[in-house]
DNA sequence: ACCTGAACACCGTTCAAGT
DNA sequence: ACCTGAACACCGTTCAAGT
């Protein structure tokens, strides 16, 4: 017994071609989209691909590598609004599109804005994001205020992203607070409940709320962005 | 050979006190501390005890059990500003103070944002918070307003913890942004690099400008819902 | 009730050897 | 250059058996 078993047929020797790293990305990218980011393992890759896990080594790197790929990847994707639009059009534009590509890739968000510009995609929209900043009148603001926009946005998808990996997490809350919905000694969280029972009676849909307050919170920051200019400059 | 080895002698027999929770979620919260909430594994804890592995579901249960039990140790010492103070105050105490014991533990923020108020500590904040913005009179928006502070703050946080993964990341972008310090072709880029250096210049340690990036992002989401207060009821 | 000790089904990464 | 195949040092979780 043990007898060696005969060598698998090499992918060269049966007429296949061979393994690119595009190839090797593309396959992580629709693990990505089916289970998220922090779904997949390389060895799943590999199999997917029907070659031995050193091979994703072999052509991309580690993991990290491969993550970075499909990052820039989806990043990619996102269309860049055209810059002859009055700053909080293009941002509020970019922000709800981002989003709605950000999504179909779970766990990308929070890697984007980790590591944002460091990904080559990202290049052309943040040139353009703090050219119509300055064009606005932010001057020597628009960098930081280009990064707070962009945050405030794709922090939130990252967070949506999340809490797909917590389904209970939704219905334990609402269970919490609806046992204060009439405690007068805990008169914030009595509100909250209130609010929360009338929301929920209002709008059954989860996923209507969550792009409710992600608008919701792009028009805030768009309002806090906007308070600088109505500012004089002294006052930083 | 492969004589079966002596067992070892068990803890009660040792004279030790029995393994309770509360001694694992010390023991991950310390290891928390020196390298993150994904720093650590199972194994990990339960050798830092000196007991196997199992021993840990048996009294805790599985890894994200012991997460949340972490996760409302550390929300618990942040501490609740009293709610007589003004509502920017109140808020803006809270998110410096959150901020600074959250950065002990990297790694917690993120959870906190994502679970947030599953956390038995986190009641009592929520309760106070919301009561301050019912007097501040934002009425039925409180609730959403809560939540869109409390995320800017903390998301942030998460998102300069995840940095620390990448110690490079900085220095990486640094170098793509001053590629375009003087490229009339992209205004924007140009512009960033400008102020990315004479940032550089005028602020050596990161930390500190880290923490300016927050008082910013603070102050913008301040404005961002002050601006709901100027504003005529039916304009939502 | 508490703990030992082992087993199970996974990981990511590395690397010599084959083609 | 590309790939096979195995090895290495890890994981989290489960569970029978001991005390």
């Amino acid at each position: 017994m043990s007898q060696t078993a005969p060598r698998r047929k090499s992918r060269a020797s049966a007429g296949l071609p061979p393994i690119t790293a595009d190839k090797i990305i593309d396959s992580a990218l629709e693990l990505t989209a089916e289970r998220g980011l922090d779904g997949w393992s390389i060895r799943q890759v590999s199999t997917k691909l029907g070659v031995w896990p050193g091979v994703i080594a072999h052509h991309v790197g580690d993991r990290e590598a491969v993550v970075m790929g499909v990052t820039d990847r989806v990043i990619s994707r996102i269309p860049v609004p055209d810059t002859d639009v009055p700053w909080r059009d293009w941002f509020g534009t970019l922000m709800l599109e981002g989003r709605a590509v950000l999504r179909q890739y779970p766990g990308v968000a929070r890697r984007m804005v980790v590591v944002g510009p460091n990904v080559p995609a990202a290049l052309s929209t943040i040139d353009k994001g703090i050219k119509v900043l300055l064009d606005a009148g932010f001057g020597g603001q628009a960098t930081q205020i280009y990064r707070y926009l962009l945050n405030s946005a794709f922090m939130l998808v990252a967070v949506e992203d999340d809490r797909g990996d917590f389904p209970t997490a939704r219905a334990d809350m609402g269970r919490a607070m609806a046992a204060f919905a009439d405690d007068d000694s805990h008169p914030g969280l009595a509100a909250a409940a209130a609010q929360a029972i009338a929301r929920s009676e209002a709008q059954a849909d989860h996923a209507e709320h969550e792009l409710d307050f992600f608008r919701f919170t792009v028009e805030r920051s768009l309002d806090g962005a906007e308070a600088m200019l109505n500012r004089p400059a002294d006052s930083r």
